[in-house]
DNA sequence: CGCCAGGTTAGAG
DNA sequence: CTCTAACATGGC
């Protein structure tokens, strides 16, 4: 039993973090029991079960399968690090925040949430296309179908744990078998041409890094299938832009209108001034106003 | 003939 | 450069 000790800092909250990580019950590349979280990765071309919990100013990880050397632990440590974004000091953002009353209480009501990261490219890529323009329960249902079909499991004490499908694997389906999991042929063709980019080295999360986000966003939308709101939403799960967010996105224009009470989406402009004051920190601002999506369906509902 | 979803593309104007 | 139809199906 390997235990890993990860300090954290104080502007974090680990329970704001399971509850993001359990948003879906059809997610199936990580596993959540009570206050831990289950997650399977390959480490050194090795599969390995780790879980994560709340330990005291800590984040504690323990490897349940699999052998590690010193490198390899390294590898998890740091995995576990940027996944719950660790790194960043959010007080500025904080500092920024107190000062708009569009997120005063947001960022008071869940100091510590955190961008929890999709550190793997190509799945973030996919999970994207995914969800292109239909409601996030379907685009669930489609990955879970995805990766049931196409992923490398383990099990561990009866239960599965899945890997995300290879590029290497995905790159050889025909579209027909995508359709069958009820992909429009759309997604489906995206889908496998993105896993052929990938095996064809045109892109991989190497080349991306040291590029500007600019520089890396231009390169990402080469790729059929990836748009602007696609490749904002990568750079800002995979590589942690701070400043990336996808400025047209739907989620985000509804949490605006909600929260300034307006009677239809605001326009590019709107959205454009709103975003000024976090010049830097855009993709935090975003992520507190996807956040209050969930006050405002539950308080409608009510 | 219900409308919108965490959009993107190709093609027209 | 901007605008639009087509894409496919679930959720409310």
């Amino acid at each position: 039993m390997t235990l890993i000790r990860l300090p954290v800092p104080e502007e974090f909250s680990f329970d704001l973090s399971l509850q993001f990580l359990r948003r879906s019950p059809k997610e199936l590349l990580h596993r959540l029991e009570h206050d831990k979280v289950l997650k399977l990765m390959q480490v050194e071309g090795k599969l390995i079960l780790f879980t994560v919990m709340s330990g005291k100013g800590s984040l504690n990880i323990d490897i349940l399968q699999g052998d590690l050397n010193p490198t390899g632990r390294e590898i998890v440590r740091s995995y576990v690090r940027e996944w719950f974004d660790l790194e960043t000091d959010l007080r500025p953002f904080y500092k920024l925040a107190r000062k708009d009353t569009l997120l005063r209480d947001l960022v008071r009501k869940y100091r510590g949430y955190r961008i929890i990261g999709q550190l793997d490219l190509f799945e973030s890529l996919i999970w994207a296309v995914l969800g292109q323009q239909i409601n996030l329960s379907f685009a669930y249902s489609l990955k879970q179908r995805f990766v049931e079909q196409f992923g490398q499991t383990i099990e561990h004490e009866n239960q599965k744990h899945y890997l995300f499908p290879s590029a290497a694997k995905v790159s050889t389906l025909a579209p027909e078998q995508l359709l069958l999991l009820q992909f429009s042929r759309q997604k489906a063709l995206y889908t496998i041409g993105i896993a052929q980019a990938f095996v064809e080295g045109r892109i991989s999360k190497d080349k991306l890094s040291g590029m500007t986000l600019q520089e890396a966003k231009e390169e990402l939308i080469r790729i059929k299938g990836i748009g602007n709101w696609t490749a904002n939403y990568a750079l800002m799960k995979t590589f942690r832009y701070p400043d990336a967010f996808p400025l047209e996105d739907a989620g985000l224009h509804n949490a605006i209108k909600n929260l300034m009470g307006l009677n239809s989406k605001p326009d590019v402009n709107r959205i454009k001034k709103i975003f000024k004051p976090y010049k830097g920190w855009e993709a935090y601002a975003t992520l507190y106003l996807w956040k209050s999506l969930e006050d405002f369906i539950s308080s409608s509902k009510k």
